[in-house]
DNA sequence: AGCGGTCCCGTGAACGCTCACGGGAGCGCT
DNA sequence: AGCGCTCCCGTGAGCGTTCACGGGACCGCT
């Protein structure tokens, strides 16, 4: 923690204006807040004396006094990850239509970042919306009475809210698709979770089971290109006879696209690819890629009005069953 | 113990709590922020009473009386841009070296939302760093007596710091290293500016003019892949017998590589492609795209450590010449 | 002269918290 | 008993701003 301010002038004052311009700090407030009840000529001499004196209100003053300033935490993973970032820039948006502002704090995708960020948070803002893997005992131990709103999480506390991914269905497309193909041989590369195997894993195997196919080839990676090129390698190392791969998400299976580029398997002729998510990046590559989609946009939107929500009502809680759905975007990978 | 905070109750105070637990407010705010002079039964007491009541501090309250809280606001043009997510994504990071809170306003490139966006964030941030198009003046009208770091911005105003980035050998290394590989007919997409063109433009035309090649076949577009392949048809259109071109950023040169693909050109062979800014994206493209890269890392640290600077001595300024170099970076592009 | 109204402007209070100080209770020691 | 010390705890003040109120000056009208 660095003192904030070690500048040698001591903050100018509200009453420094004052009595520089010879007036009484509420005609100051006044001039500058511009309300009337004060003449134009006085006015502007409190104008002019508070630019001479270099004079800024006190924002903790002033909203300590005016409950009108909200601010949210937006807490993601990784900025450099294009999801995250459609979902803030959505997020961003939203919020300005009800005029709040939005600190976005980047945990690294680390936990203990992402614990010391919720402690710091706790303190300066006035509702949080984020991705968090930490324990539900943990992040109520720190946004204790402070509306959350979380995205994408399974474990579906009465504590917070949730905005739900639904993609059972659009996995299903997806393996229903690559069989259409003629693929049998699917296998998924997965998020390296940190302990369990993710939730769309689960839709994959599920959707193989319908299919009569085997969803059991499965790798992690890291929430990479690269992580996605590596895993990729493996599972082709491991299950040479694998003709088509779904990923976690696009950022993977971009990843993976380049990987079967440089090991001469052409896509989707030699290797089929579907991602998670429906980037805009996936558009640009080559091929485009398919993707099980959802709407970001929607997503950031959403949140915020949960936030709206909760604030206004407390105890709406997790009643509504906020979801966004997932389809299949067929493109070039597949 | 059920939260008998009703929709319409006003907000706990730690007063509230001193009452419930039977002890001074002081004592209340001894037990919270971890003191000592307390003795831990009464501290573990007001902890319970302080969660019963769902009180949390108010950080403007905190805030007014213990100066250590900083936020800058970051101001982009443009969340979606991997470049500017990049800037960010550092900014933060280093932000948080120094325990600063970064609220990141997008203006959507807009304007208008600018000088919104502006207004709004004078009275809610101690510092600004931020890629502007506005004029000084209304910049200087906004930020009156604040810390303001510009990034990527000409005008070298004494009023604020900005980061210049000087690409002025690394685009001349692009033309020469196209001149060397035969190139003698080399188009531009530029920025699709406000008015004039831009300085990265003005370097091309002084590298092709160095070279002997005319500089002159140059084409305007917007600030994204699809406005990089609308331009890039607009150009060879126009000048069907160019061979290379580089381009103002490298979102507009993957949207070139895209529309070169579309009109059956091979890259490099058919057409060679340099970008500027040098994203990590580009190494994901087939091919991966040469660019004049600079490193977007160092100029979200740079930004942040010169608000340091300006913070412990406002007389700083601009005096010291801070500035970011890009260089060639070749890759299968061209 | 008296009254009502408009136009300015200033004074106390409040917002919720922390800091500096003061002070009582209990203990051990001389 | 008297002194000094430690351990707790509470009281006044102040952070910088806005809000609610009060009031003086001036004008016009009866």
């Amino acid at each position: 923690m660095v003192s904030a301010s070690g500048a040698e002038s001591r903050k100018v004052t509200i009453n420094d204006v004052a009595r520089s311009a010879g007036v009484s700090r509420q005609t100051v407030s006044r001039a500058l807040n511009d309300k009337d009840e004060i003449d134009s000529d006085t006015k502007q001499r409190v104008l002019d004396a508070a630019r001479a004196l270099g004079y800024r209100p006190s924002r903790f003053a002033r909203g300590l006094v005016r409950q009108d300033t909200m601010t949210i935490g937006l807490v993601i993973p990784d900025l450099l990850n294009p999801y995250f970032t459609e979902v803030a820039a959505s997020a961003l948006e939203a919020a300005r239509t009800h005029g709040w502002h939005v600190v976005v704090y980047d945990t690294a995708d680390r936990a203990e970042e992402e614990l010391g960020t919720l402690q710091v948070i706790s303190s300066q803002v006035d509702a949080v919306i984020g991705y968090f893997s930490c324990s539900d005992s943990e992040l109520e131990a720190f946004t204790r009475g402070m509306p959350v709103v979380l995205i994408g999480r399974e474990g579906r506390s009465t504590r917070f809210s949730s905005i739900r991914i639904d993609g059972r269905e659009g996995v299903h497309a997806a393996v229903a698709h690559l069989v259409a193909k003629g693929h049998t041989r699917i296998g998924m590369v997965d998020h390296q979770a940190r302990a369990e195997p993710s939730i769309r894993h689960t839709w994959f195997t599920a959707a193989a089971a319908a299919h009569g196919i085997d969803g059991g080839m499965v790798v992690g990676a890291d929430q990479t290109a690269d992580g996605g090129g590596a895993a990729l390698r493996e599972l082709l190392t491991a299950h040479p006879e694998v003709t088509a791969v779904f990923t976690f998400n696009d950022i993977i299976a971009i990843g993976a696209l380049r990987e079967a580029r440089r090991l001469g398997r052409s896509v989707p002729q030699d290797l089929a690819v579907i991602g998670f998510d429906g980037l805009q990046l996936g558009a640009l590559m080559e091929p485009p890629l398919t993707s099980v989609a959802l709407d970001t946009r929607q997503l950031g939107v959403l949140a915020i009005e949960q936030v709206a929500r909760l604030l206004s009502d407390p105890r709406t809680l997790a009643v509504e069953d906020l979801v966004v759905h997932a389809e299949l975007r067929l493109s070039g990978s597949a």
